[in-house]
DNA sequence: CTTCATGGTATCGTTTAGGATACTATACCA
DNA sequence: TGGTATAGTATCCTAAACGATACCATGAAG
């Protein structure tokens, strides 16, 4: 790791990246509490290894706090620590610019089409 | 792609992601305008194939401009489109977390170090 | 004594990101 | 005629991310 400033950039993407790590923080986000076997329900196509191993992640970050009941069959609760909450205004902002996004690709992507068929519309 | 909310933090993290595209943005942002080789230069390790290949993904989702002289030898000018420069909010949003959560981490070692020094003290 | 549920590991294969290196086109300059 | 500079491509290779599948420990319920 450097110094300068977008060093601090991917420090805080490291953590949002992977396939499947913004998705388990809006599980969490939006259900405060769920078991493995709840994550494991919301996100269909995630393999249990990539969930342990992104959850694991996380938790070293102490963005997830896991929680482990001694019973058995095993309850392992997993929610955001208090300062994993902090995360919440990070993503609302990176959500609503990817929001912005799409509306201006496809605003682009309408402009391409109405060149490209006036270039063309002797068809 | 889906239409879950989480699916637009990851439409934008797309485009920020990849091991040097936080390091082109913000030199992009800090210089205005750079050849390509300024560029290559300014960023020590990488390769030309990835300077180009992330520029082409940047210019793609109309973040950057490429601007071509016609002169031998070439002459190309990359600068952030005023649609990118709308990144650059989030950009600091996500660098101000990133050095929280580098001041954060270090806290949570410090109170581990503290506690299991206490642990093994009769050193 | 077997089965079931839960929350995992372990092992292996595939796919993708990234890197090293060589090559190219062009016109000017010596 | 040959070298130089710029902005690339092309090809091959490695490493990391991700995925499929099988396996495991526990104790209660039947």
């Amino acid at each position: 790791m450097e110094e300068t400033p977008s060093c601090r950039v991917e420090t805080a993407l490291e953590i949002l990246t992977g396939k499947w790590k913004p998705s388990i923080l809006l599980e969490l986000i939006t259900h405060d509490t769920l078991r493995f076997s709840e994550l494991k329900r919301n996100l269909p196509n995630i393999t249990q290894k990539m969930l342990t191993a992104q959850l694991r992640e996380l938790e070293l970050n102490d963005i997830v706090h896991r929680e482990i009941y001694q019973v058995v069959p095993p309850r392992v609760e997993y929610s955001l620590t208090d300062y994993g909450k902090t995360l919440i205004p990070v993503l609302n902002a990176i959500n609503a610019w990817g929001e912005k996004h799409v509306e201006h690709l496809a605003q682009k992507d309408r402009l391409q089409d109405a060149t490209s068929s006036s270039t063309s519309d002797s068809f």
